[in-house]
DNA sequence: AGCATCATCTTGACACTGTCAAGATTTAGA
DNA sequence: TCTAAATCTTGACAGTGTCAAGATGATGCT
């Protein structure tokens, strides 16, 4: 494999891995470019030669950690894909999960240091791509009847802002005791999902 | 009034003071404790007086947050108290002013930097206010037949995850123009809100 | 082949940050 | 009034993002 040549072979994306890992070890604060080139074993600059600044690591990362988010959330709607609803909902609950299990990452996902000025194309994309993905699972179920047909983006937005808005509330401890005594986060989720739902 | 004592008299206020206007004019990538102490006027290590560190000043910063807040939701929904529906609509409207009014300010609130080991206990307990306000709401929406009558904890977390997501996903940029064009923010909130209210 | 160009990586520097230590100054309490 | 505490300043330190300049290796042209 690509190790050991002195170019490197592969930084940037060994730079994006690093960051990943210090995301997952030491949290959003402990993300410095400098921490990130030493564990990919590199001089401080380094990074510089891939990318212009912080903010397009952190886009970089972001944009994996949404590739990963897409993927899970396709697999979880493909598994299935002959009951609307189960699929709605195993679908949220892979949003859930990789909130759950990659806590940073999800922050940074959606922490808003992302467009400002600049665009990250890349971002933007599959970013834009995992919404669609939403659109379709709501464009289903508005067909199978279990959601209002109003404009399926607009119903997606619905949907994706209610789960959203959970597993941010979740991950800030805002979620008082007294709620999550009486239900789990699936529950919870579901239970949110279910209003959301045409009761047949 | 207290200024111009050289023991500047109010520091503390001034700094919190100092903060949110930072905040509002160079966003979170701007806010340090130097350039705080240099607006109030003192040395860069006198917010040490006051707080122990970093953390603790954007967690006083919170709190002032979520006390306007609160006297916005408060007022809001003390407006309308002949009618429920309209007093939940227009609590919800409030909250989604106060975040885009300022948007720093409620990126702090909720960027997960606060509640690691520490506790800051005048945020909590102005966090947990505000989150019992809108239990209330939703019990007052609960009586009157507008709103599911499922433990009021558990449907306010439902009312305010939904919004906060929208709010949240809208600050960041993610909300796709193919809906922004169609509905404007509270029209869009508006239909989230109704997704969740029993139909007459 | 040799050579020049270019991408990649390193070294060094700078201003800025949060925080600690020590000292100065003001206020408050006996 | 005198002492102690609260408040504020000065100075230092390691860590940060980023710029400038140079070293090192790979690539492609002749």
């Amino acid at each position: 494999m690509p190790r050991k040549k002195y170019h490197h072979g592969d930084l940037k994306n060994a730079l994006i891995k690093a960051g990943v890992e210090i995301l997952s070890k030491e949290g959003v604060e402990g993300l410095s470019l400098r921490k990130v080139a030493q564990r990919a074993g590199v001089s401080h600059n380094a990074p510089y030669s891939h990318f212009p600044d912080k903010q397009s690591l952190i886009a970089a990362i972001s944009t994996e950690g949404f590739k990963q988010l897409y993927e899970e959330l396709d697999a979880a709607v493909l598994s299935y894909s002959d009951d609307p609803k189960r699929q709605l909902q195993e679908g949220v609950w892979a949003y859930v999960q990789f909130a759950m299990n990659n806590t940073d990452t999800f922050k940074i996902m959606f922490s808003g240091v992302l467009e400002k000025e600049k665009e990250y194309p890349a971002f933007v994309e599959i970013s834009h791509q995992t919404f669609e993905r939403v659109v379709d699972v709501v464009r289903i179920c508005q067909d199978a009847g279990i959601l209002n047909s109003t404009p399926s983006e607009v119903m997606a937005v619905a949907v994706w802002g209610q789960i959203h808005g959970i597993i941010s509330l979740r991950l800030e401890g805002q979620l008082s005791h007294r709620v999550l005594d009486r239900l789990d986060l699936r529950d919870l989720v579901f239970f949110a999902l279910d209003q959301l739902i045409v009761k047949s």
